[in-house]
DNA sequence: CACCAATACTAAATCGGTTTAGTGACATGC
DNA sequence: GCATGTCACTAAACCGATTTAGTATTGGTG
């Protein structure tokens, strides 16, 4: 049923040279005349040849395996998913293959791979040493909070200037003490956020309120918080940082008498295409995490080709200097930052009508009721 | 820095055998001396041999490659995320490596795997026949909307016994006229959820009524559906088959006056780990997607056994009779189910205070009245 | 004309396993 | 005593590419 692959040999032996030969033309190598080169090409091209990935992974060493590792209890996020297709589309290019990395440290200590990226690495996930340990080329999607001799890049957002943007659209509706819900896990991105938001508050005069969540969608712990944030008469606008927390605040909202967009702002660091369609739509920083998720996986390819240019792996007999200044190049390269916006959706439309403190048995407003 | 691998041959030597005999001795079969194989198991173990799985992938013409392909747009429904991890936890088991397929044919087409787990196939996919066309073990988790003869297996949920029981909690919470919002798309789980409906209705002597909502997340579609359903007078309970629809359904129902397990009772078909902190709580259907993973490729990896210890694709000179008896044999077997269990929470709790018709600003019951 | 170099190619090694075909030693049967 | 068989093992082929080393053929130069 199946017809088997047509193989490198079969390709030469219709062009009528040696298998190498075959080879040469087909990687463009010098060593063979043109008219040779263009006869294997066609006939390549007539049967259908496509190299054996597994036996070039076997030559070369490789096994054209990129993993790719989440943060545990993560099923919510739909920007992991975003991003891993990102990653895909990039790695569809360099013909790599994509996985996913177990969450448990021996799965990641037998790991086949490339490569690596690691998205949002959380401080103590014991797993993340053992990827680091593994020799491969790592790239971390946002930084690695704790400091790593071993990372090969970094991609980041700015999630400093989308805050201050998002805080500064609170204000100019009208609020004036805004909260943050913020994961109990440390991850670079939301202390990064955490710092903008206290800067903020310094910088005008307000009094920081943080609650922190778990990550693993929603928990009794974001309810208790989204509970605090809700009851307390201060609160005016919540920036929640993950997916969990913003639809816990937007759906137990209302029950605490509380209406979006017009006596209580909410914003969620993190878009979600759950978001734009709740009621009110909640504004949101889009990540673009597609996009994210390639230029993770170019910063890798990248890696890749100057690992195996220069020294192989197998034979790393450093060049002294010279290794030393090209991989201070490198390290220079492997840095990159992708843009983001703020989508403004209603539910920090203002203009803000502050609801009465500590009373939490008014009504909801109906839609008739208009100042 | 990073040491090389151990390879056989280096074992071998060690052990003072040959290759082959360290081989045979690793691998369990006959032809070595009992003494020679322990000796040979102790240095493989002291050197920490693991053996070369590109080399091995070569020779068996394998890649060690897995292919999950998910229904295009969706990146909320955890669901899939969930299943891809169970997929993954049995893979590790027989060394296989997990990876997406992307949604376009060509890329289906070039695809490098042993095998193809396709998740909720949706009708009319293009880049399924190409899929089929491969030539691989091919498991379809819920069945395949169209028929196709190169089917190797496939893995149900019992949905027509969960939708039963949700409408039947419907009926026994008060509910008398329900509803349901379905996938545009043509699934197999959503068409049997439909049926059942149907089938419900009519013995029930209540009329049906389908509205139909997009895959992905949510979109104007589901919104407009959502928004007939609950200024219909009528409607007392709504099973939405969608993350996105029950999201939608559960965030508008405050502003069309409806109270969710008052004046309104709404299930998911598809529990998500959001549904359980709504407020209330989203009664749903829990899929066990973690098991329905396991299961696909539990099954997946019985057809790659058995496709290798005949005929191994390249030399399928069927032997007549048998090979059709026994391929009957195995497509009873590779047929499986996966239990499931809806997940009672008070968005169906009852007892229903049905809403005055067509009477939208009717304030929200309040937890005093009771029946 | 002899010598060297470049060209265009082929033969063979290589990656790291698995598997088949052989081989020598020893035991058994007739 | 010789054919036959079994056991424990080795040599070599094989999977399908890449890459190095080697070989004819040609051309140019002194």
């Amino acid at each position: 049923m199946t017809t088997s692959p047509v193989t490198l040999q079969q390709v030469a032996d219709r062009a009528q040279v040696s298998r190498s030969a075959a080879s040469f033309a087909l990687s463009g190598r010098p060593g063979v005349s043109e008219s040779t080169r263009s006869r294997v090409l066609a006939i390549a091209a007539e049967l259908g040849y496509s190299p054996n990935r597994t036996a070039q992974n076997l030559r070369s060493s490789r096994t054209g395996i990129v993993a790719v590792y989440l943060p545990k209890d993560v099923s919510v996020l739909s920007y992991y998913m975003e991003a891993t297709f990102g990653i895909i589309d990039e790695a569809e290019l360099s013909d790599h293959t994509v996985t996913f990395v177990p969450h448990s440290a021996e799965s990641a200590a037998r790991l086949r791979a490339d490569g690596v990226i690691i998205l949002d690495p959380t401080l103590d996930d014991p797993v993340i040493p053992r990827l680091l340990e593994l020799g491969l080329p790592v790239i971390s999607g946002e930084e690695m909070p704790q400091e790593s001799a071993q990372l090969t890049g970094t991609v980041t957002s700015d999630h400093a200037g989308s805050t201050e943007e998002i805080l500064d659209a609170f204000a100019a509706a009208g609020a004036h003490s805004p909260a943050i819900i913020s994961p109990e896990e440390r991850m670079s991105w939301s202390m990064t956020i955490e710092d903008a938001y206290r800067k903020w508050c310094g910088d005008h005069g307000v009094e920081t309120r943080i609650e922190s969540a778990s990550l693993d969608g929603m928990s009794e712990t974001t309810r208790r918080a989204t509970k605090r944030l809700l009851e307390s008469g201060e609160v005016d606008a919540i920036l929640a940082l993950t997916d969990g927390s913003v639809l816990t605040v937007v759906t137990s909202a209302a029950s605490h008498g509380r209406t979006l967009g017009t006596d209580l702002l909410v914003a969620a660091a993190v878009d979600s295409p759950v978001l734009g369609y709740m009621d009110p739509p909640v504004t949101a920083v889009d990540l673009r995490p597609r996009e994210f998720g390639r230029a993770c996986m170019r910063l890798l390819t990248r890696a890749l080709d100057s690992s195996d240019s220069r020294g192989d792996g197998r034979a790393p007999h450093a060049e002294g200097i010279q290794t030393a200044a090209t991989s201070a190049e490198e390290t220079d390269a492997l840095q990159q930052s992708v843009e983001t916006h703020v989508i403004h959706r209603d539910s920090t439309a203002g203009p803000l009508h502050r609801p009465r403190s500590t009373d939490s048995t008014t009504p909801p407003a109906t839609p008739e009721e208009r100042s």
